[in-house]
DNA sequence: CGCTAAAAAGAAATCGTTTCCCTTTGGCAC
DNA sequence: GTGCCAAAGGGAAACGATTTCTTTTTAGCG
């Protein structure tokens, strides 16, 4: 399995949303699904360091900005308050995450509750919800059982 | 109804909190107290700098994070990333907020359906939910029927 | 009234993120 | 295959919200 040669599909992915199939964008998408916690844009440049020769911390910022927009990635937002990046193989459209502020780890939540309030928030108040923001941070089974296994962000 | 003598009983809250009652921080908590939409540490600041000779943004900053910390005012989190504060009047204990994102009104929304959602993920996923981060952003009913009274933050 | 720790001022540093401008490249046309 | 052009990327620099540092002031207690 190359990487050269195995794309894992990511060129029909970027050609959807109508972005070229760029090497960096191949290998960011393909470090990003490998990694089973999300990544700050810094960390990820630094693993892309190790595979291009130039690579630049704009270039990252901006991928994952579209990657997030075209719903590739999705973003997850650290109480302290930094953006981090997470693949999400759960193919089963908008849903949520439980994250593990401690190693990482990422558990989806479907959407379901979450629409069953937004419909109670529009009926009662008459306004219309264009976004939301919702997340749960905690530790994860993993952690729990295991403090040495946690790590500090 | 003097801000010098009528504190509101701000006094007594920050005590409670184990916080000096300076003129700053009642000032303070009155102008969030009376504004009816969140406010940026910055649009504060200005709104101090009208009754204080000298105030510095960093005590803005400082006594924001200490009051959201104590409970008495709680923080926005705008799709700019950008935190903004509210005084929340809903003496309801833990609750969300769906917030307007053109004219920043925030309207309350009970946790009891959060609850149950933290409920299902912690039997699920066998960890442990420290914090959660629960907002809707739109427009309210007002912005929706008159796109006039619109504000861009 | 004096003391002491907390609070605040003001300037400067920090640092995640974005912008700018120039160079390179992917992908379609011929 | 070659050329073209808009998109993508590099690198330096700018940006701007937030924080840190050091000194001065002040609240609150005895």
């Amino acid at each position: 399995m190359n990487s050269d040669t195995e794309n894992h599909g990511f060129g029909a992915v970027l050609k959807e949303l109508g972005l070229k199939e760029t090497p960096k964008r191949r290998v960011m998408l393909e470090i990003l699904a490998e990694e089973q916690r999300f990544l700050s844009p810094e960390e990820l440049w630094l693993a892309l360091k190790g595979r291009f020769k130039t690579i630049g911390l704009p270039t990252v910022y901006r991928n994952l900005e579209e990657l997030a927009n075209g719903g590739v990635i999705s973003t997850v937002i650290h109480p302290n308050r930094q953006l981090y990046y997470y693949f999400c193989t759960a193919e089963s459209g908008h849903h949520h995450h439980f994250i593990c502020t401690s190693c990482r780890r990422v558990e989806d939540i479907p959407e379901c509750t979450v629409a069953a309030m937004e419909g109670e928030i529009v009926t009662r108040t008459g306004g219309k919800i264009t976004s939301h923001i919702v997340q749960f941070n905690g530790f994860c089974r993993h952690c729990l059982a295991d403090p040495n296994e946690r790590t500090a962000i």
